[in-house]
DNA sequence: GTCTTTTACAAAATCGATTTACCCCGTCTG
DNA sequence: CAGACGGGGTAAATCGATTTTGTAAAAGAC
């Protein structure tokens, strides 16, 4: 350190309102004023106007973000609560949540709570902690009333000031059970989600409902439960095998998911079932890779990608004012069934 | 507007440190001071600590984080720039990125540029603009130099201040090969990654070694290289039609990666080949269904959790100044051969 | 008993913006 | 010619913390 700084240090501070102000010689106010055409930025003339637009661009002024956030008490920042990161039910939506927030110049955090309440209620006080201006909450369970705007996809609490955004089970297991009714199947297996994903009592609901209105014996025995906090397909595999090992004969499955309905066809293949001809499965989601597993997956398509566009979208206009809606609200989104090669009339001589 | 305000509104403000120094009858800098046990905490008496905290606690103060950013000049948030949000790849390495964020207080943004430069550009110049501490790149080509640390991983440009963190290529390669050969596959065609991909390059290089070292003739009739942008199996499905059309015989296919493996499959299937029958196929990365493809796919397994974990820990490490290691420096992780279904001994009467 | 420390705090500067409330000067109006 | 008005700005407050510096009073040193 005995060398002093040389004068053209690569270390460039970034300039601060304050030095392009002295460099105009005006005031801090002024560039201010004129940077964001504020009100009063009328009586400044074009010619200084002007002055400042030029010396901002070649000392390439940024104002500095936290700064702004700390003034206009406005983070353009919101939280994405998701159960897993690494999923692709909530990797879809993220998706679709970033495609709109990009253009609207906000950005988010992440936070994963992996279904653990505790874990859930901390990432919420720390991204409250973080002055986030709304929160998303995306297949999760959510309660409590929070003070800043909030959009749940797929939540399906009515909780005061919370918008949700969710499919339309009905339709969705309706549309589901017709198709494999009209292949010919009767018999018809189910597996639930597990007890903490936010859609399982919904959807489990509905597929009671579906049975009903097509007239479907519905069997205990034919159905089982996912369990464990992992997302991974082994899950359904094992429920599956829980169904077969009752030992009733059935020729169709009704995941609760694509994961679990990947499982599922492992289990059935192992045993000896082969999918389709022995049993009809179908999914739930239409994630990326549904097209692409052997044989390629009939499912319940859920419009993901445009759900958290969808959500993204209402949170922004919560947060600036500009939505019309009530803030506690319903959007219903339609499902549409993907038929593939997972599902196949049931075989007579069986 | 007539009515005043009820004194037990449900609007409470967040408590600031101001009031919560008012409330304590000590000033903003003595509640500070304390609470943060900076120097010149020692000189205070444990009786009044102990009313601070009381305070604290019973007032649930939580400091502004903005303010402290900007005060502090540290944001304690990171900017994770991935190709895609909805990718197998990037999830996993985000993940474990999260995992020890979470743990070490910090947050991050993520900013996808769907492999268009000029878009990478504008996400990094903007995530610089929101403060970030740091920046880590996934499967990302990166030439510049920037202000603050960075970690990239899969990237190979060396560039100064880029601390990177890569797979074993040449292991990779090799141990996959070696398999196949074991196998007693002699031609062996090959998908080639995207052009925008980090890693394809790379490991290109290291499959043509891999066949040297193997003693593969290598055909350029029997490669095929990915095209378009997007990550769906789509482009693997192309590209082995493409090959399969040449007419020229193979036993094994080496993906780039699994999600065009899967694609793979499927054009082999639909052109009457069986897999692991007819072509053995090996995929790249394993990704989380990999294990759950029908065949299950053998695969060159990346530790994208565990590297995603590993370049969060660097980068910490590298913002609080304990980072012993040079900044520029390669970490090289060792991949591991998943033998599933997808592979199998190469029929002699063919 | 004076001088120096230590104790126990408080005032004020700072981070980098935004925003409110003025101020000065010239011109126009009555 | 006094007062109003508008053009062209600026000073100062503010957002909510941290940090440096300062300062009374009490305690200890000699």
């Amino acid at each position: 350190m005995i060398e002093s700084m040389p004068a053209n240090s690569t270390a460039r501070k970034t300039v601060s309102l304050k030095v392009l102000a002295q460099h105009l010689q005006l005031s801090p106010a002024t560039v201010s004023v004129v940077l964001n055409d504020a009100r009063g930025a009328a009586a400044i003339p074009q010619s200084t106007k002007d002055r400042v637009f030029a010396a901002a661009e070649k000392l390439k002024y940024r104002p500095n973000f936290v700064a702004q956030s700390l003034r206009k008490q406005r983070s353009f920042t919101i939280g994405v609560v998701v159960p897993e990161v690494s999923e692709g039910y909530a990797t879809l939506v993220m998706s679709g949540i970033e495609n709109y927030l990009v253009q609207s110049g906000y950005y988010y955090f992440v936070a994963s709570h992996r279904h653990k309440p505790d874990l859930l209620r901390e990432c919420a006080t720390s991204l409250l902690g973080r002055s986030v201006d709304g929160l998303i909450a995306v297949d999760t369970k959510w309660k409590h009333k929070i003070p800043i705007p909030m959009v749940s996809v797929s939540g399906h609490d009515e909780v005061e000031g919370v918008t949700n955004i969710l499919l339309d089970h009905l339709e969705a297991t309706s549309i589901a059970v017709e198709h494999l009714v009209k292949l010919g199947h009767r018999k018809i297996a189910c597996i639930q989600g597990q007890a903490f994903s936010s859609d399982t009592e919904v959807r489990w609901q509905a597929v009671q409902d579906a049975f009903a209105k097509w007239k479907i014996k519905f069997d205990p025995d034919l159905t089982a439960q996912l369990t464990g906090d992992s997302s991974s397909p082994q899950m359904g595999y094992k429920a599956t095998q829980t169904i077969i090992a009752k030992g009733k004969p059935f020729t169709a499955l009704f995941a609760f998911n694509d994961i679990s309905a990947i499982g599922a066809i492992r289990a059935l293949r192992e045993s000896g079932l082969l999918v389709p001809r022995d049993v009809s499965v179908v999914g739930f989601d239409d994630i990326l890779s549904a097209a692409f597993q052997n044989p390629s997956l009939t499912t319940v398509r859920q419009p993901l990608q445009r759900m958290g566009e969808i959500a993204a979208e209402l949170m922004v206009r919560r947060i600036e004012g500009t939505s019309t809606a009530p803030d506690t609200v319903a959007i219903v989104l339609e499902p549409e069934l993907m038929i593939r090669e997972s599902t196949g009339p049931v075989r007579s001589n069986v």
